[in-house]
DNA sequence: CTAAAAACAATTTTT
DNA sequence: TTGTTTTTAG
């Protein structure tokens, strides 16, 4: 077939182009931030479909999150509609798709529940109630850590902990999560690997239905899911990844570099192409990402270049604490361009002096990522009630709420009903109707209403559309008036939440199959329903360093430029400062236009305030592309006769004035008849006077 | 069994 | 400082 005059391909640069038609063995795009990689990746799946005649169905397209998955999903069909046939899954929801089919052959029951970390810590909780959940955090996080490893309990675990304990904690976990008939993030990899291992003939039939396997940001696979993708990948399969190893920021989540790195040598025969014309970014802008992340040791190398314009050069401002750093974006935001701005910050504890000042001037924001809608409580608690419906065995579920809302079961009767569900080995719900004769008269009638009204609820499930059962059980529970009483009382939004809730359930198929995957849909896609359409209410960004991944904005002004907030730690090891640097890398190239760093003298980090230092990263910008602040002058004016103040020293004056290099430094005499040296572009002297009236 | 007080921590986190 | 977990008093 002829499809040289397609549109799609014209659009793509030679290299683009040659990655569309690359055929045969592995290949490797290596593609530099903004160098159009979704746009290879989904002309790819649409010339494949529409140029040579392969099968929608046969294609696997893999990305990390649910944003790019839906993104690739919408960008495909607009080019060929026949497109919805492919499968564009994350990693977790591919494993979850699977294992519902095929769970069975390592004993998982086809409603098995999905625990995110929450619930995870949760349940070791209540294999270990003798510790406190705090102490248990570590094991939950080595644990999860683990199996991005691909590491089981009876595994050598050096690797991911040295404490003796690991491995019983670890069993324990594990065979709890298997009474319970749920799987934790993990083992949606996991157990998805371990499957294909073990079955040849379900892992022969997958390798013949998706004979094409594409990868969206490679670089952030961990072990796990590149095992998995070996498993995937037969004779007779096609393999591509694209990824950048610079944009790996994961790493503390079991991400490893090596697999994207080390591609070529995993899978023989790979080819790889370089796109590194960046179609985002001002030249200066491109030219400081590369200088920073050039300072690497550990990567592939390539060499961004761009025909965009110069541009103005990037702007670093030092101000005195959080307010005036909220205040000079502020300032920069007086033109009115809050779409086309970014702020970002390494922690989520920022967002609020940005928030309070915005709010106190007016300016309209949005918060990505904070508040997620499912990590809400009424959300999680409605949640735990259809996932018990569906698994009765599902411990955390059933304890969520049990006595939500306050019906009298306690923690007596609850002991009494988890020993006899360990004990004799049965459901929850089973359990708890047996331990009816051996409680007080109060206790029992009020286990035998809620049972009933379960039991009662399990029966309605195929006789109404999800929507309307899924209100009338949250109705029934009692859920529903107890949240309503919390809306009355603090002033919340939590019945509005469960509502819309309710109008996502009314989405999908009637009956179980429908609510399963319905479940499934809101525990792996997290994100869903925040109400945070990006498009839907205008305002500039606050958003976290990670969070930007896949983003761009005219303007990005990156915040807390300081030692032991970013990096983080004064401490770290090489690698972990080379992951920093990849952060600060991803945060450049976020930026369309404009540039913009700032750094705090002084923060007030719990409740302290701490004399900050500028970050070390902001001594590897290239000198050519920065430029001084326009029209700041507070920075550096002490002359003799300032009076000033310091929060260790206290008031002092200014006595003397020298430069010392680039530097300039000055001499203060105290209050306290104490003096001290300062450089007062980076330390944290308040002027508390302008006279020289000395 | 519930509610209030005390103790305790505290990056980043696509799933 | 904040939020959460654990302890305690009602």
């Amino acid at each position: 077939m002829n499809c040289d005059n397609r549109e799609y391909l014209q659009k793509l640069n030679p290299e683009q182009y040659k990655a569309v038609m690359h055929t045969g063995g592995p290949l490797l795009i290596l593609a530099g931030a903004g160098s159009g990689k979704t746009r290879v990746i989904t002309t790819k799946i649409a010339y494949l479909i529409d140029c040579c005649s392969v099968d929608p169905r046969s294609i696997l397209a893999v990305t990390f999150t649910n944003k790019a998955a839906l993104e690739m999903k919408e960008r495909v069909s607009r080019m060929v509609p026949e497109a919805d046939a492919v499968m564009i899954r994350t990693f977790h929801s591919f494993g979850a798709w699977l294992l519902r089919r095929h769970g069975s052959f390592l004993d998982l029951p086809a409603r098995f529940s999905i625990y995110d970390d929450e619930d995870s810590l949760n349940l070791l909780h209540s294999v270990f109630p003798e510790y406190k959940k705090n102490d248990l955090k570590p094991f939950a996080r080595k644990i999860s850590r683990a199996k991005d490893y691909c590491l089981s309990p009876e595994d050598d675990l050096s690797p991911i902990s040295f404490d003796s304990s690991m491995r019983k904690i670890y069993s324990a976990y594990e065979r709890r999560m298997k009474e319970s008939g749920s799987v934790d993030f993990g083992d949606l990899i996991l157990k998805t690997l371990h499957l294909l291992e073990e079955n040849a003939e379900i892992r022969d039939r997958i390798r013949k239905r998706f004979s094409i396997i594409l990868v969206d940001e490679y670089q952030d696979s961990n072990k796990a899911q590149y095992e998995l993708l070996k498993q995937l990948y037969g004779e007779g399969s096609y393999l591509c990844v694209v990824g950048d190893d610079d944009q790996s920021i994961y790493s503390f989540r079991g991400a490893e570099i090596q697999n994207i790195i080390g591609f070529p040598k995993s899978f023989p025969g790979a080819s790889v192409i370089k796109l590194e014309q960046n179609y985002r970014s001002t030249g200066t802008i491109l030219k400081i990402a590369s200088e920073v992340v050039r300072k690497n040791a550990h990567r592939l190398g390539k060499t961004l270049w761009t025909e965009n314009d110069e541009g103005p050069k990037a702007v670093v401002t030092m101000v005195n604490d959080q307010t005036e750093e909220a205040r000079f974006c502020a300032d920069l935001l007086a033109d009115g361009n809050y779409d086309g701005t970014a702020i970002l910050y390494r922690t989520n504890a920022q967002s609020l002096s940005f928030e309070s000042y915005f709010l106190s001037r007016q300016i309209p924001y949005k918060i990505v990522g904070s508040l997620k809608f499912y990590d809400r409580e009424e959300v999680k608690d409605a949640l735990a009630l259809f996932s018990l419906l569906l698994n009765p065995s599902d411990e955390i579920a059933f304890v969520r709420i049990v006595n939500k809302p306050a019906r009298g079961i306690g923690k007596k009767s609850l002991s009494r009903i988890k020993e006899r569900s360990y004990g004799e080995g049965v459901d929850w719900i089973t359990s708890a109707e047996r331990s009816i004769p051996d409680l007080p008269k109060k206790g029992a009638e009020a286990v035998r209403t809620f049972t009933s009204f379960l039991r009662d609820a399990r029966g309605q499930l195929e006789k109404a559309p999800l929507g309307t059962f899924s209100k009338a059980v949250l109705e029934a529970s009692g859920l529903l008036s107890y949240h309503k009483g919390q809306d009355e009382t603090a002033g919340t939004q939590k019945v509005k939440n469960l509502e819309e809730l309710v109008n996502a359930a009314s989405g999908y198929d009637d009956g179980e199959k429908g609510l399963v995957q319905f479940l499934e849909d809101m525990e792996l896609d997290r994100s869903r329903l925040a109400g945070n359409d990006p498009a839907a209410h205008p305002g500039v960004t606050l958003i976290t360093m990670h969070n930007t991944k896949g983003l761009e904005f005219d303007r990005v002004i990156i915040t807390g430029m300081e030692e032991g907030l970013f990096p983080s730690r004064p401490d770290e090891s090489e690698d972990d400062l080379e992951e920093e640097r990849r952060i600060f890398y991803v945060s450049i190239t976020r930026a369309k236009k404009e540039l913009y760093l700032t750094s705090c003298r002084q923060r007030k980090i719990w409740g302290r305030l701490n004399l900050q230092s500028p970050s070390r990263f902001l001594a590897e910008l290239p000198e050519g592309c920065i430029a001084s602040p326009a029209g700041t002058t507070r920075t550096s004016s002490f002359p003799p006769g300032t009076w000033v103040y310091h929060a260790e020293y206290g008031t002092g004056q200014v006595w003397k004035e020298w430069h010392n290099g680039r530097n300039i430094v000055i001499l203060v005499r105290f209050e306290t008849g104490r003096t001290a040296q300062f450089l007062p572009e980076y330390s944290s002297l308040e002027k508390i006077s302008a006279d020289n009236e000395w």
